[in-house]
DNA sequence: CTTGACCTTAAAGTTTACTTTAAGGTTAGG
DNA sequence: CCTAACCTTAAAGTAAACTTTAAGGTCAAG
């Protein structure tokens, strides 16, 4: 698969593609003898984990160090399960952290819809910034 | 109430404060004698919301539409509320998947876990990666 | 009345996360 | 063979969200 097909498969910019490999995120993969690059379905997976982290807030430098250690094609099973289980440990850190946003947004409109239409917002926004700040304690 | 004493209330640089402001983020404010800037206590809780907002996705460009028009008291209430519960479909639809993806590798892990160690790792990884698939898919 | 901690502005600099450009090599179709 | 659509690289450009710098005004304390 070369770049322009995963580009598509991912929705990806192969520009994109091609800083990813540069930053560290994916390894940099094989070559076919003309020097394009050529990929692995596995590949595509790496792309959408990057791309759900940064929806979830996570930098780049974040999750180059959330993501396996690239640098060997050598699968052997315990490598396999361990860069699998590290990928679990990663989205649940992505499910914990959007947990926290979606209790966080939700208290903030139950806050605003208990709010009498003609009320003082900032009288009101005290009680909400102090529900935000037990979720965020409790999360 | 000056911009410092704003500023280590809210935890934001003062520099922050002043930027906001010059994007329109937050109405001018009073000024004294002395051309120096004079806050009122709503204007914190306007921080506070403006730096929530930012941590749950939202671009500053977004957060200026979605705040008051400057005049001052109530802001839209309803346009607020309803890009909120957007953001909430956003995040609850991107939980749901992460949570799929996750009992996906759970069991890909567990099946390989439960490979006798005689087995072929590439055979599995084959099978690894269409299970992914699939469930990229379906998901 | 000077020192130091504030405040002011405009403008330039920084970081992150890319995209675009320039200059060129490769491959498939007519 | 030519053309168009791919691919390659390094380097420069961009946008968002700030921060830092430069050059100065204000104010309370000693």
């Amino acid at each position: 698969m070369k770049i322009g097909e995963l580009a598509r498969e991912s929705g990806l910019a192969p520009s994109r593609i091609r800083f990813y490999e540069r930053e560290g995120l994916i390894g940099s993969i094989d070559r076919g003898l003309n020097g394009y690059r050529q990929y692995s379905r596995g590949t595509r997976q790496v792309l959408e984990i990057i791309v759900m982290a940064q929806q979830a807030g996570f930098s780049l430098d974040e999750i180059r160090n959330l993501l396996p250690p690239h640098g060997k094609g050598d699968w052997s099973r315990d490598t396999l399960v361990a860069a699998l289980k590290t990928k679990v440990v990663e989205v649940a850190a992505l499910r914990h952290r959007l947990a926290e946003t979606q209790a966080g947004l939700e208290a903030v409109i139950a806050r605003i819809e208990a709010t009498p239409p003609g009320g003082d917002c900032f009288e009101n926004a005290e009680a909400v910034l102090a529900d935000l700040r037990d979720h965020a304690k409790a999360g």
